[in-house]
DNA sequence: ACAAAAGTGTTAGCTCTACACCCATGT
DNA sequence: ACATGGGTGTAGAGCTAACACTTTTGT
């Protein structure tokens, strides 16, 4: 076995069920047995990295095909952080609107919550996980990723409870509508509207092409 | 020898003589013999990454016992970026005061716009570096960074003139100087005075302990 | 008719920008 | 006296937060 290895680790973060969830592996065997960890694993000496990352979300995260805003995270590779060998982490950060659960049993949606909570995480992974989390809460500031978590077609409403959830507060509804309708190229009106959320129809948005969101999102703060 | 390594890169920015520069290896064996690269090596089998990162600092960069600002920026794997064996790169981004030369006669302080400019980069450590200054450059925006490229006790101007040549740009001195000194724990008034600037005395300052700075001074656009 | 959610208008307060202007030094 | 850069004041534009109000649906 060699000395050193590289992995690639998945922080995978939704909406599903009113609650930011990620992508956990239900561990099945020693180190960390029965404990959660993230999807991920070794690249292969060949494979580029955003290449290893999309293997893993098929093979691993059972999300083949599946079309997410990927980007990398952080390298963890503090010399003990798995028992057996010593292994460089590169985390990749992956935000995906609420999809069908995956087709491995053994790979689950979890609410974020939950997992900060249970002290049964493997190896650092509930560490990566925060930092994760933490990168997804900044760059809906000022990026238009927030629209990543949504459906193809979505609401304002429905963008508003992605920030509201993924941030942990309560936004003005009226407010947050001028300044997402206002942003340029952020949203792209259908035509079309719903009322799945109730009461007066809502117009129906496809995202825009805007990567920047100017002038930002900001969050409430204390 | 072991089929994947992992190695550690510095992109080292500072500002001298007017121009914001970065700390370059002269390569002097193949593969690319004389082209320019970031210092950097390999890290230890037992070795934490900030620690490989210290290392280089003071074994390829030639600056032990100097305290910089480091952070992790970004991580580097296509498999054919070194044609050796496959190298895994953890790359840092460090900001300094204008420093004396480094101790070896390898490295060397360059203008970044030279570096863009001739095409003599070994592996892919220009894109590195421009990542990195790229980084450096937003992060102006919104943290207190700037002041680590001054030195312990600096003038109002002085940190202006790092935002301006960084960014590029001109800015308001009178505005910037409200700003500033209004933002929260950014700058910490020491009483003393300088006219090393000439004109009027201007107030001396150390860095407070503000890490974010509220509001952000946004670069101005086109 | 009523509840619920979408969407618009309004106002007070804040920040940003642009500049006029004064201050304290070296020559 | 004058040049040089430090530092303050101020008015207009734009942005934000808070909330009253109208619109359009389902029940």
């Amino acid at each position: 076995m060699p000395r050193l290895a590289v992995t690639v680790d998945l922080v995978v973060l939704t909406v599903r069920e009113q609650r930011l969830s990620a992508l956990t592996w239900r561990r099945d065997r020693a180190p960390y047995d029965g404990c959660w960890s993230l999807p991920g694993g070794f690249i292969q000496l060949d494979e580029d990295l955003p290449v290893a990352t999309s293997r893993m979300m098929a093979e691993r995260a059972g999300l083949a095909d599946v079309r997410i805003h990927l980007e990398q995270l952080a390298t963890y590779g503090y010399p003990d952080r798995d028992p057996r060998q010593r292994v460089v982490s590169v985390a990749y950060l992956g935000l995906a609107p609420d999809l069908p659960a995956s087709s491995r049993a053994q790979v689950l949606w979890t609410a974020v919550d939950e997992l900060k909570e249970r002290d049964r995480a493997a190896f650092d992974h509930r560490r990566i996980l925060c930092d994760g989390v933490e990168r997804a809460r900044a760059k809906l500031e000022y990026t238009s990723l927030a629209a990543a978590f949504c459906p193809p077609e979505f609401t304002v409403a429905e963008l508003r409870r992605v920030y509201e959830i993924v941030w942990g507060t309560g936004l003005d509804p009226r407010n947050f509508h001028r300044k997402v309708t206002g942003a340029d190229r952020f949203l792209i009106p259908t035509g079309r509207t719903t009322t799945r959320d109730g009461g007066r129809p809502a117009q129906l948005y496809v995202r825009g092409d805007a990567e920047q969101l100017r002038p930002p999102m900001l969050r409430p703060r204390p």
